[in-house]
DNA sequence: ATTTAGCACTCAATTGGGGAGAGTGCTAAC
DNA sequence: GTTAGCACTCTCCCCAATTGAGTGCTAAAT
């Protein structure tokens, strides 16, 4: 779709003045609040052809117009420009990473709460997933006989525990020698490739000691079944509420019930099309509830290898610029503070 | 106050539909739903009364009565039976609680997903005081130099971990030797009690191995001043949105405020006035926000003592007498449950 | 060939009655 | 003490009229 470029101007003024004011724009506004040196006569003339090509529509004959979600996607791949993050976000943004952080977990929540705060939109953050990321430490501990705890603390600073059924008779020795060949024979070795290693390599050794196989069996199935889901933060819930397109309470009903569902969260951040800063434009989305909103999403790295997904989730009539310039950049704080980890 | 039997019925029938119709109630009705053999007239004449005591009030002039928290209160208080607990409602209860229960935290996810399910309210659960409950285990591991891991198993089923800073010359060994001396001097013995033994006992046990003992200080002090606050548990806070009386988004908004505060939960739950079941209705209760909102809370117990709450909080107009009837029930399956455990 | 001014037109939102309905309080009779 | 009757008071809802924002079209101006 090719635009001259003052029908450019005037869907950006559009999009701009309606995502700051929420009222349908008219050709009036227009012409006094974004110098385009013509009248608004003029302006609604380039108006009509906008809304013949569907980029703009009218709530009905006599108000303004509003963006269409082709109207967004046009504004958001050919006219917006990355938003300057201001110092004064800069820097609270490298406060927040000041504070200590010790696990994955306090990193995830500080750049779930930094990004909803900045951006007043509702935040997501994906963790990584743990079959990706390798065993830095593995240990069993018999809480009483027939139950055990596993702790798993992988490279990327995730901590996972669990209890575990175990036979009866096997002693706290035991538990102590499977963590030891655990932890040699796995450290340093993705979860995900654990299972054919396992059976192959494992096997061998362990068949001295057959009681404890069947442990190991399990432990192994447990920890890459159940807790193979990524973890994910969703903070700033509220900030939905800020918006005056959900001022009806079903709606936000609708909303919060699907914001309640991990898998949905899950499977919303990682239909992330690759590289790129990923935007996601009211029906765009599957879900119908969705459909006046729009998802922001991005990757964050460790090595080189992509491992997580953080996101922000507004209306469709929802600040571009500064949201896309915003997750963009805290996935490259994120990065490097992974790195320290 | 004294209220004769009739005045009493007057109000019980005020109390009961408006809970059930959400809709100011007349004489007529009364006079129709609720046979008291008297005419509307009589009955207008008994609001009248009790409107002068403050029990109920009208909204306008041409309006039913509703009634006041005074009203509620006196119902509560005077009037309501436990409702009896419907036979499905006890099979729902028991089918959710065989479920594999490994964990103090599955335990208290199952209570509040089944308490907001059967009364539609929102679900408040209080986690035992990590400090009351003794110690069953106790295991420090090396992540890495300079960074150790400890987890703590309580007898209530509860598993905490957190990452510690420690000297970068302790070695795994060193922190093998720590997690034996804890386990063998604290087993059985509560954590509160921890620090006051510690500086007794272990001191001089610990004296040989100097670098070690720095560690146990911070960790000790971790442990008991940062994870000793409870774990609470929030569910059904959607429950809220089936409301009329929350049919404004930003009252909603108000209310989500608050309960996202962890801090403002525990204290609802824990100014709970001691054995019996507590009912705090409206401006009974401190926060202006909450002040059409009521909360019923009970305790659950281990061995006699109390080590948690449970409860539920709803609109003014709540079915109190199914709600404080599901809250006393699930107390006591949930104490059995923990004993089980 | 654009651009603009002017004007008629449309439609949502607001305003202001005017019942209808629900419920009350009061009075007088039972 | 209870009840029937009745006037009165509100809210709620419907309807019509008005207002105002904004448009599309046409004809004139550039």
């Amino acid at each position: 779709m090719k635009l001259d470029a003052r029908k450019q101007k005037v869907l950006e003024a559009i999009v701009i003045d309606y995502i700051a004011t929420a009222e349908p724009v008219g050709s009036r506004t227009i012409a006094r609040k974004y110098n385009l040196g013509v009248s608004p006569a003029t302006i609604r003339n380039e108006m009509a052809d906008l809304e013949e090509m569907g980029l703009i529509e009218q709530p009905h004959t006599s108000a303004g117009r509003i963006p269409s979600d082709t109207g967004y996607r046009y504004y958001v791949d050919c006219l917006m420009k990355r938003a300057i993050i201001a110092e004064e976000v800069q820097a609270l943004i490298e406060r927040a990473f000041q504070t200590k952080i010790k696990q994955l977990e306090d990193l995830i929540q500080i750049v779930g709460k930094v990004l909803s705060q900045i951006t007043n939109y509702t935040a997501l953050v994906l963790a990584p997933q743990i079959g990706k990321s390798t065993l830095q430490l593995i240990q069993l501990m018999l809480i009483e006989p027939g139950k055990a705890l596993v702790v798993i603390v992988t490279d990327s600073g995730r901590i996972e525990n669990k209890v575990l059924e175990i036979p009866e008779n096997l002693t706290k020795e035991d538990l102590e020698l499977v963590s030891k060949i655990l932890n040699d024979k796995f450290k340093g070795i993705s979860l995900n490739e654990w299972k054919q290693i396992m059976l192959r390599d494992l096997y061998s050794q362990l068949i001295t000691q057959k009681k404890v196989l069947t442990l190991i069996l399990e432990l192994i199935d447990t920890i890459l079944t159940v807790d193979n889901e990524d973890k994910v933060y969703l903070g700033g819930t509220l900030n939905i509420l800020n918006q005056p397109e959900f001022k009806d309470v079903t709606k936000v009903r609708n909303l919060f019930e699907l914001l309640e569902k991990e898998d949905v969260l899950r499977e919303l951040l990682k239909d992330n099309s690759g590289d790129e800063v990923t935007v996601r434009i009211g029906t765009e989305n599957k879900y119908e509830v969705m459909q006046d909103c729009s998802i922001i999403t991005a990757t964050y790295r460790l090595n080189g290898e992509v491992i997580g997904t953080i996101g922000v989730l507004g209306p469709t009539r929802m600040h571009y610029s500064k949201a896309v310039s915003i997750v963009e950049y805290l996935t490259q704080v994120l990065s490097l503070s992974i790195k320290k980890l």
